[in-house]
DNA sequence: AATGAATGAGACTTCATTCAT
DNA sequence: AATGAATGAAGTCTCATTCAT
């Protein structure tokens, strides 16, 4: 069946990333395998490979695909020229990253994050990949910092960098902890910082 | 053959996961081998399978050791009746993180607690091992946030387990952003707190 | 469908073949693959398949279609029955075989010739073949002899067959020779028949 | 059974590189797999891996260590200060080339010896070890003729490298000649060159 | 007639573990 | 207690061939 439309490629990419990402909320990265993802996927070995180089370009792509789409979901609230509370702001981040985490049927994406974390460690492209993308997320916080600070919500005296380091523990945190300790509350989060800084 | 003394255990034990910290970090939870373990440690196979069942029970040991360690060093300033208040108190935790983390000479042990992290998603024992440990450091934080309220720092009305749980995430999060983003200060983290909660 | 012509039958065949002599020079026996032989030649696989059933069939063309051909611009000098003498004939045959090498720009067909040898060992048709055509030189020769014997040039007392086995290890050792040891001159071979056999 | 002896590792190596001989005999470069070698060696992957570092390298093996060989029994004839007759001389290395082709039961290391050829001209490796054999002999039939000439036995004005190049031909097609033609026969080749040079 | 995506058997190799010494 | 050679199951990947289009 030769001359496959780009949309059908798009649809088989996807059909692989979806099942290596089953596999390693199934199996974690140690003992994920390609038959695995090949059995998890129903496509044959030949058909992968005619995608994807090899394993580590499947993780690779499951891990910064997923990584930047949940920064695409993220990034608009950040860079917003009229940014909600930071209560209000954090509320919504941390509601978008827990959708992320239940968007597929039967896994819990966010185990699937905290195994591109660890492999990031352990790939240089991934690192250099995951060192660029949490750095833009704290970068984005400290703007929207020095937005509450020129809108008079935040003192300007306070270091924009700072908090935005803090709020980025939060966000990275909040990840941990629900996948560590089995839960972890958006409204609990929220609270807890209009209590503090309300 | 002469028993050889429990002192000496210890200290082959020690060699071997120290040696499987250091490999970890070198090379990541996919491409750990016993063989690298073997050659770090400069014991041979026998030996170590003297010690350990095997590659999963080294890795365990590895994690659950390393993690019990750091909270035996956190857990003091959670459970002591007195605490300093929380931008201090969060400075003396990230610090002990922050110590713990460069503790062994040519990794950054925090890596490593990252693997763990991802690891114990697909072990079991880990698994259950990690959910009590990271609720446990919650529980603490609860613990300590009533102190603060029974001492009149924090209002009463508080939800101190909500706050538990934010300050759990700022924890996680500061060992996260550190690994991911290649760096987080202790002392911005401290200052944000000092000025969002002061 | 109009059927293409026999013409063209040919020139696809002979493209394919020939793309099959390069890549069998560039990457050997072992590393020889149909990939290779595709993208060498231009064609798709269904279109090669078309023409013949397997790789197998592929090599084992190259291989017999080249020998007879060689063979061809061999034999007439072999069955002249007015041969020219030792040194002259010899010095003819080896510049067909050395024109044959150097027939194809870019490559050195001895060296295919020299996989053929290799590959027939393993081909039980290969193998037939090849003993029938080089039994076929051999017996030529003999012929040969027998009509210098005839013609006062050799003495009668000589025996062919002995001879001709001779001759036919000089033609066979020209080409591994050059092959192997990277070079061998006709002038010298012919050189040295004459000082030898003057 | 740790620490085996130098003579064991020997012993060992023998036996693989002698299984891929009679593979290599059996089947060809093209098919030979290493779960043949495996298989005729009687040991398991681990052990094979442990002599050597892969396929190749035991394909290099069989063949540079079969080729070294037989040059160890030829050049002794090669190098005498009082060579006998050309036929003689001839004759003797003739034998020790059939001797060596029937010194494994079961198979014709000539026929291993032409895989060598035709696997020699993609190994860059064995390429370079082949050019530098072959060209050896040569050297070597050069010398002798000067010999020969310096004896008087060979008219001084001939030219010894093209009697050499045309002697490493008849040494070399006699391999090629008995593995194509199916036979070649010591005594007719000698026959022979003493019927036209006696 | 031609395409080339897909198949899947089977190739090579690694590596956790064992056990004779 | 310690060694390290050996095992062999299992992993990753290739590639000759097919067949829907």
């Amino acid at each position: 069946m030769p001359r496959i439309t780009e949309e059908h490629r798009q649809a088989r990419r996807k059909q692989i990333l979806d099942a290596a990402r089953a596999c390693l909320y199934d199996h974690g990265l140690e003992a994920l395998s390609m038959e695995m993802i090949l059995a998890r996927s129903g496509l044959s070995a030949g058909a992968v490979y005619g995608y994807f180089k090899g394993k580590d370009e499947i993780i690779n792509a499951a891990v910064t695909e997923g990584t930047r789409e949940l920064g695409t979901h993220l990034l608009p609230l950040l860079t917003s020229q009229e940014p909600p509370s930071l209560p209000e702001l954090m509320g919504r981040l941390l509601d978008i990253i827990t959708d992320f985490g239940q968007r597929m049927p039967g896994l819990d994406l966010l185990v699937v994050v905290i195994h591109g974390w660890s492999h990031s460690q352990s790939d240089p492209e991934l690192k250099t990949f995951a060192r660029a993308a949490y750095q833009r997320l704290r970068i984005e916080f400290a703007q929207t910092v020095r937005r509450w600070q020129a809108a008079g919500t935040f003192d300007p005296e306070m270091d924009a960098d700072g908090l935005a380091e803090l709020f980025t523990s939060v966000c990275l945190g909040f990840v941990a902890q629900r996948v560590l300790a089995g839960d972890a509350a958006v409204h609990a989060h929220v609270a807890a910082l209009r209590a503090l800084a309300g």
